[in-house]
DNA sequence: AATACGGGGTT
DNA sequence: AACCCAGTATT
């Protein structure tokens, strides 16, 4: 029984979220969302309402990204009675460019589930009912917003802990889906009783410290107790399965302008771009051909303007973009935009990109 | 367990 | 061009 796996105690860790505790109080990020820990540390707590907004548009995105929209939408709607009083258009225009779109629509459902209850959910069970909301969220809001003892795991957690612990496994499917069961149940060991700084601690510490490429060992607080840094495998963790290449697939965008205005039209409510504005377009189904002839939405004089590409999670995009100036108002449903407002109409980025090579010329 | 679902940054 | 994400919902 004496693999460096097996050997393991709790003990081996103890200091552990001391340590990185220390480390964050000198060096955590001040982030819009963010209460510092000297804040936390005098009692005060942060809006709870604050952290689920920005947590759900972290998901999958990137602070610099995500930062401009959140103070967008913390100032459109202040508090969460705002925001589920708003329109669902107009989250979904204000959401635009943010990307998994689906966000966007449970985020609005679950400000208006907020909005009628007395108190803000504060237990992971509660939390976890919230449309929008999963083991991460759940796990990220109760710890931040209300120091519940448990630890997100997100995938720059996932990758601070495999190397912490040395957990990896032959790098298939099945033994990441291991490891990172393993990694969730060890994290939570290391809980000390400031779980959102911990929380917000091992963020910080995997976005500026143990990045995936070139981690700055030198500089980190756990870089004596790294299990990954003794082998000297820092970068072989975590072992995570390879993605497969996506394919490239073809289609045609019709911009049509009308009396100084632009037609678009709204997606269906799910599935790729669902319930955001769009030009219209062909399919654009895996090894489809479309032509011109056989797709346009009208008869009309079009003229080629470029090919915008677009890359989305599982497939790229090359689309063709082709414009119609008509004299006579068409018989299509949408919305007429005025030109100069179309590109802040709310447009998902594939759709300003094809917009783009229609306006210029 | 696998797939659908954006977008942008880093190397 | 490959790889990386502050994940959730659905099948």
């Amino acid at each position: 029984m004496v693999n460096a796996k097996s050997t393991f105690v709790k003990s081996d860790f103890e200091n552990a979220a001391h340590e990185l505790l220390q480390w964050y109080d000198q060096m955590a990020r001040r982030l819009p969302w963010r209460l510092s820990p000297q804040a936390r540390k005098n009692g005060d707590m942060p809006d709870p309402y604050r952290v689920w907004l920005s947590e759900i548009m972290l998901q999958q995105t990137t602070v610099p990204h995500a930062a401009p929209y959140f103070d967008k939408f913390t100032r459109l709607w202040p508090k969460v009675e705002d925001l589920a009083a708003a329109h669902n258009d107009d989250v979904m225009r204000e959401w635009a460019g943010l990307g998994y779109y689906a966000r966007a629509r449970n985020l609005h459902k679950c400000a208006k589930v907020l909005a009628g209850l007395d108190a803000f959910p504060n237990t992971i069970e509660a939390l976890l009912a919230l449309p929008g909301v999963g083991p991460y969220t759940a796990a990220a809001v109760g710890s931040i917003a209300f120091d519940l003892p448990v630890a997100p795991v997100d995938g720059n957690i996932e990758r601070v802990i495999s190397r912490l612990m040395a957990i990896a496994g032959d790098g298939s499917a099945a033994g990441w889906a291991q490891d990172k069961k393993e990694i969730t149940q060890r994290v939570q060991t290391l809980v000390p009783q400031r779980s959102g700084d911990f929380a917000q601690a091992m963020m910080d510490l995997g976005a500026s410290v143990c990045t995936p490429k070139s981690p700055n060992c030198m500089i980190c607080p756990w870089m004596d107790i790294c299990l990954a840094r003794q082998e000297g495998n820092q970068e072989s963790y975590p072992a995570k399965p390879k993605r497969k290449p996506q394919p490239i697939r073809n289609g045609l965008a019709f911009v049509i302008f009308h009396e100084g205005k632009v037609l678009l039209q709204r997606r269906p409510d799910s599935g790729l771009l669902g319930g955001m504005l769009m030009p219209l377009s062909s399919p654009w189904e895996e090894g489809g051909e479309y032509t011109l002839e056989d797709y346009q939405p009208v008869k009309a004089d079009w003229h080629y303007r470029g090919q915008a590409r677009h890359v989305f999670t599982h497939f790229a995009l090359h689309w063709d973009v082709y414009v119609a100036h008509l004299t006579k108002k068409p018989d299509l449903s949408g919305d007429w935009i005025d030109i100069d407002m179309c590109l802040e109409a709310g447009l998902p980025t594939v759709g300003r990109k094809a917009l783009k090579l229609a306006l210029d010329a």
